[in-house]
DNA sequence: TTACATTAATCAATCGTTTGATTAATTTTG
DNA sequence: CAAAATTAATCAAACGATTGATTAATGTAA
């Protein structure tokens, strides 16, 4: 059937999103992940072509997501520069946990200098989210909300980096946090809370001017 | 000579941590890195044992360095928890550039799931940076110059991770700031003094009571 | 049958490592 | 000091293993 078909691609994508993003993408032999997607190993090329455009698939599977749903949040005009920030910590301490194995990956294969194009194709997949966010920072300083002499680029270097300094660093960040945030349990009841409640006032004291302190 | 001997073994290193840091643990062959250090390939593994005890080699040679350079800014009793972590801001604007191979590969292979107890090392060597920050955190808090309610392992988080995203991820990062931050001339001139600048607001904001506002 | 799906077997290339031989440097001996 | 002996450094070549990819054969469903 056509729907087993688009089922099998989608179930080797997802076991070579997880093995990719354990092992990188040298790592990660085309064996070990046909094995443990139970697939013959000639299908990932009958399928994707190539391990690179395998790797390539999973990250156009999740470009759809990713689109509209911060360009809805930034071109909406009934709330506040400083209510879109806080909508926008919320959403992102949400992905901490259900993009994990993705982001991991992302950003681990960003920092290759591989001869291919595949860097800047990331690159302009992840410039996206960015370029949204300092859509809605330019809004807050215009509107009088934001300090004016806030680094905007830091700021967003600080969202983004503190968020995958955790994910990418596991065992360090458990031992700095004091809990497990490999463990589904922790990280649900622990480590979003956390990452979204700092944030927040980070932000604030940050971003605000000192008239709009309570919020 | 025996100076010669060192500096050949040295060159390797360098060599090796910048070829690593490139293209990954995977990524570089045992070839690619001896062909880059003009040296035979079998030296690689008359010095060093095997890729792994290359790769190791890379951080134990860094180790020494680490070691007291924070240890004497922690128990320095003459100096604020304050100008600490400013001093500890300046030490790491620079660094951004001094170890930026070394820390790009550091966090890259920290993420990696390999079956080895190369992570279990890893994690000991950033665990020692972690700790010293925390004491002075604690005792910012202690003392009263910072505001009690801070979260002190996030805000670890935020200060290796906001320079991590910009070292691993250049292209984004070149993007976002407006310049290549790959040009050693743009990291001496505009990157350095953007980082520390804004990672003192940003914590100025964050940690010091209100009455403090002013430094 | 025809077109697609799947498999096992196989390919050339590359991997990290090891080998045996050779040269350079150092130490020992007379 | 000079010759001999020993150690260290370096090299080209080859090893077995694994890599991503391809092939040819077989299975399956319309």
């Amino acid at each position: 059937m056509d729907k087993d078909k688009i089922d099998k691609k989608d179930h080797i994508l997802d076991v070579a999103e997880r093995v990719f993003s354990d092992k990188g993408f040298d790592g990660a032999s085309t064996r070990l992940i046909s094995g443990e997607a139970g697939v013959n190993m000639a299908m990932l090329n009958y399928y994707f072509g190539s391990k690179e455009g395998l790797f390539l698939a999973i990250f156009q599977r999740k470009i759809a997501n990713f689109q509209n749903v911060l360009q809805n949040l930034g071109n909406d005009e009934s709330i506040s520069a400083w209510d879109k920030m806080q909508k926008y910590v919320e959403m992102y301490g949400e992905k901490v946990v259900t993009n994990n194995c993705f982001q991991k990956l992302l950003y681990r294969e960003m920092g290759m200098n591989r001869g291919n194009d595949l860097s800047d194709k990331l690159r302009d997949l992840l410039m996206k989210n960015v370029t949204e966010l300092d859509k809605i920072l330019r809004e807050g300083i215009a509107n009088g909300e934001f300090k004016k002499d806030i680094d905007i680029a830091m700021v967003i270097a600080t969202l983004y980096g503190t968020k995958n300094y955790i994910l990418n660093t596991p065992l360090v960040a458990s031992a700095l946090l004091g809990y497990d945030i490999q463990d589904d349990k922790m990280i649900e009841e622990k480590l979003k809370p956390q990452i979204k409640s700092y944030m927040k006032n980070l932000l604030k004291s940050y971003l605000l001017n000192d008239n709009e302190h309570k919020n």
